[in-house]
DNA sequence: CGTTAGCCCTGCTGGC
DNA sequence: TGCCAGCAGGGCTAAC
């Protein structure tokens, strides 16, 4: 569930980590977070590399290889990305998926309970293919009340389900979804295509304001969510709707509702939300 | 083309 | 208290 303000948060704290550090050693403890491509080729693409930046791209992070290539980590549901020491300690082993050796004794590792996550390795054109499929990043300018008005159309699947894909937009989230929805006055289940452009407005300030404020806070840590030095982000105290099913709204005290959308559990107000 | 259902995974929750 | 079915969900693919 890390979504774009997690992987941000990751991010900025990883760029100045690995920034200019030798990949000295790969180690694939589990080859379902490579797969489909083997241990090995992936071993071999990284190796020896070094790590030139580190960027996010949607909830993909991105570390940026002097050979061009980039290598992709994708956290999905319950992926960790850890600054560590070598060696690993024992009590540090339970889900540990993928470590990369860095030049000077220190490490990063890929930890992930349910197995969702990825990590994989991207040439330039493969990249540039990859991102194609992807929307804008929300908090950029080319994501506006116009392009909004574009992209909802005349379809007809419900609003949320427009935002949680990603090639609508890229970054947005179970979580941000219903917290942005909630701050545009937006029921979840509203057909896109019936969004008006005072509606489209309203919602693309709120997803940017929510993601901005989001990252301030350093993100939502629920369920198994760290950041790159184990802390916890707290935007998850600030959460209006979400996981709050039966909690007062804190706008007009009614009773917060929980429903199904496009199969993923979703939080709103039915007053505030129309 | 637009949309939806099912699948991948496993830790956790809820019901009995 | 202990057990276990079922839920959670991002992104991909198949199917309609």
């Amino acid at each position: 569930m890390p979504e774009l303000p997690e992987v941000e948060t990751i991010c900025r704290q990883l760029a100045p980590y690995l920034s200019g550090k030798k990949i000295a050693r790969v180690k694939v403890v589990d080859p379902l977070i490579t797969a489909p491509e083997k241990a090995r080729a992936f071993s071999r693409r990284v190796n020896g590399q070094t790590i030139e930046s580190v960027s996010r791209r949607g909830k993909y992070l991105l570390l940026n290889l002097k050979s061009g290539d980039t290598l992709v980590f994708h956290l999905r549901m319950t992926g960790r990305l850890t600054q560590a020491r070598l060696p690993i300690g024992k009590n540090y082993r339970q889900h540990l998926r993928l470590v990369l050796e860095l030049s000077g004794g220190s490490a990063l590792t890929f930890h992930d309970a349910r197995r969702f996550g990825k990590a994989f390795v991207l040439s330039p054109d493969e990249v540039e293919i990859y991102w194609k499929k992807l929307g804008p990043e929300p908090l950029e300018r080319s994501f506006n009340v116009r392009y909004l008005e574009r992209v909802v159309g005349k379809r007809t699947r419900p609003i949320k389900s427009l935002l949680l894909d990603q090639s609508i937009v890229a970054g947005v989230g179970n979580i941000y979804a219903d917290e942005a929805l909630y701050r545009a006055g937006i029921h979840p289940e509203r057909p896109a295509g019936e969004i008006d452009s005072a509606e489209a407005k309203r919602l693309a300030g709120a997803i940017k304001a929510t993601l901005r404020r989001a990252i301030e806070l350093q993100g939502s840590s629920i369920d198994t969510y760290r950041d790159a030095r184990g802390g916890s982000g707290s935007f998850q105290n600030t959460f209006r709707v979400h996981r709050r099913e039966g909690k007062p709204c804190p706008g007009c005290g009614g009773t917060v509702k929980k429903i199904k959308v496009g199969g993923r559990g979703t939080y709103f107000c039915p007053s505030c939300q129309k």
